[in-house]
DNA sequence: TGACTTATGGCACTAAAGTATAACGACAGG
DNA sequence: CCTGTCGTTATACTTTAGTGCCATAAGTCA
């Protein structure tokens, strides 16, 4: 079973790599720290499976999975993600990957999920699973597709009259949206949403994190 | 040279444990994954040189080295970061830890930092040092304390009357500093202001980090 | 002392944000 | 077909937010 590792930090790379020498039916065929990269080994070494680190500088883990299924279709990719960040979760887990595993699992679930994978099955963290379940639906749920492009603008820091021609329609409708955005966040003003949503991961980061 | 590491991420703890292995004057004698446990190793194993995350699940790392240094006083303190999160480096850099390095960083560099650590030196990783250096002024320096208060306070969501009245003063006051602080950060409103303060730290995180 | 900064309070004014209510076309589900 | 939701526009209104200008008091620094 050939395996590929995706992720910036070497030392992850080194671990997972440590752990999988002394599986006899699993081999790291090749590692990769970038997009660019990750892509050409997954061409090349067509891995049954792929590790691939959610965030990884600056680009997305998601882009190089949906990317790398045209290069190596036959390969089943495994999420690798940090556990602090659940606003991702849900975005990863409506792209279809085939397993999400997270840093914080020890070696032994790591490699029986990778095993699980393998077999064509679909291995989510159980932490993920019930942070899923439990979770108290998340407000932003009820909002709708314009609402939430409203909201992340807002958490770009954007006025009224700003959205409204980005959107290309009136401020009348983009306060209407405000409005219907608060009551359903149960929020006061525009600041608290954008902090809320900007907490999340929406918005525009590159204004506001240098 | 006793190491400890810190981390919450089993993956890590195994790729430094496997590069550190391979170094004669280098071992690990302990790991551990959570406040409590590291600084019962600390206690116990007395290391000279112990490697801490940042962001352990919930905790900051730096409180573990902050009493850490209590119940292991010799012992030299190396913070491990991811590098994406700029905001926790000033305040890291400001309790004079012995070491920065990013999970970015390859073996080599890691083992050298280590050593330089061990020989009394300082080591920060250069990409910290670059944007240290590189970084146009942070305009938020130029606030007075009081105006970091205000700031604080439009990152956690709160309107100037409600402002005013938590810092007993007038709603003018409040709208002088607000109006004195969009100015000094150039930005057009206090949901901007909030959205770049919350991205460096300030602000109350209750609210909008579930 | 004089110049400067910080923190404070006040007033008038403009601009922006947010609410309430109403209406219309499109579209999906029962 | 009727009902509900969504996105849209509109009017009228209230409330915040933000700016400009002025003024006082305390503390710092040369």
């Amino acid at each position: 079973m050939k395996l590929v590792l995706i992720d910036d930090h070497p030392l992850v790379l080194q671990g997972i790599s440590t752990i999988m020498q002394y599986q006899d039916d699993l081999e790291v065929v090749g590692t990769a720290c970038c997009s660019r990269e990750g892509l050409k080994i997954l061409a090349e070494s067509k891995p049954d499976i792929a590790i691939v680190d959610l965030r990884l500088s600056g680009e997305n883990g998601l882009d190089i999975i949906l990317r790398g299924r045209n290069v190596a279709p036959e390969c089943r990719f495994i999420i690798l993600s940090s556990g602090s960040d659940r606003a991702d979760v849900r975005r990863a887990l409506n792209e279809k990957v085939e397993g999400y595993i997270l840093k914080e699992a020890t070696p032994e679930e790591i490699i029986s999920a990778v095993r699980l994978v393998a077999r064509g099955r679909t291995y989510i963290d159980p932490l993920i699973m019930q942070s899923l379940v439990c979770e108290e639906k998340d407000p932003i749920e009820e909002l709708t597709p314009r609402e939430l492009e409203v909201l992340a603008a807002i958490a770009s820091g954007m006025s009224n009259r700003e959205i409204a021609s980005s959107l290309f329609v009136t401020e009348y409708t983009v306060k209407k949206h405000v409005s219907q955005i608060l009551d359903k966040l149960n929020m006061a003003d525009r600041t608290q949403a954008a902090l809320y949503a900007f907490s999340r991961g929406l918005g525009q980061v590159s204004a506001f994190c240098s």
